[in-house]
DNA sequence: TGCCAGGCCGGGT
DNA sequence: ACCCGGCATGGC
């Protein structure tokens, strides 16, 4: 499993190239997309990111401050905007109350006690979990997605009711420990989801994946 | 036009 | 321990 890992990894990156994530300007940001694209198409998400600059609400203190109409008004695009307004202002909570607001603090904490705090704010699951301990934070753990469960699945390296912890160590397991290995090849998986294994998926057969 | 998108939660069985 | 409905916009 360990060779077919890299051997999917690089084959990957070839086809693709370095996807250089997570697309945003500060670990703020990062987490706030996060949240944001559960369940939603990221250019949706784009919009509503664009619409939180613009009215300078990309810092706990700020949106502390904004009622939760407000807010779910400016992040309307990205869909679900009350439950993720609320899971927004919940998360903001807790950084302000246990870490003061600072990403340098956040990024301090180890990631075990951290992956389990961050599951305990409401909102926060696992994928968005991980996703700001990796792509935020910079810590080693393996971003588990629909994209990667349906690849995996569609490809047989899976079984099709594999839960997220079980695919996840199979990453983990197989691959080393390795931040940056970790992001771009998430990232990879992602766009080779959006490319060539969305749920209706005309042109599977042309994945990269398929080559020789 | 209908289907889908970088999930998560709560309630029911 | 699963299973399911709800949450909602915008693009193709």
């Amino acid at each position: 499993m360990k060779r077919r890992l890299m051997r999917i990894y690089h084959q990957l990156y070839s086809a693709f190239g370095p996807q250089r994530w997570w697309p945003a300007e500060s670990s703020f940001e990062v987490i706030m997309g996060a949240i944001l694209t559960q369940n939603t198409s990221w250019q949706n998400v784009e919009k509503a990111i664009l619409k939180l600059k613009t009215k300078k609400l990309l810092t706990a203190e700020h949106i502390q401050h904004i009622s939760l109409k407000r807010l779910a008004s400016v992040i309307r695009s990205s869909g679900f905007y009350n439950v993720k307004a609320l899971r927004i202002k919940e998360f903001v909570k807790f950084f302000l109350n246990s870490y003061s607001g600072s990403i340098k603090k956040l990024a301090q904490q180890e990631l075990t006690p951290l992956r389990k705090q961050l599951l305990a704010v409401k909102g926060i699951g696992q994928e968005t979990a991980d996703s700001i301990l990796l792509y935020a934070l910079n810590k080693p753990i393996f971003v588990i997605d629909a994209y990667t469960l349906r690849i995996f699945s569609r490809h047989r390296l899976i079984k099709e009711a594999a839960d997220y912890a079980a695919v996840q160590n199979i990453f983990m397991r197989n691959l080393k420990c390795d931040t940056k290995l970790f992001n771009e090849y998430h990232a990879l998986l992602v766009k080779l989801g959006k490319a060539f294994c969305r749920k209706q998926n005309p042109k599977c057969e042309i994945c990269p994946l398929h080559d020789q």
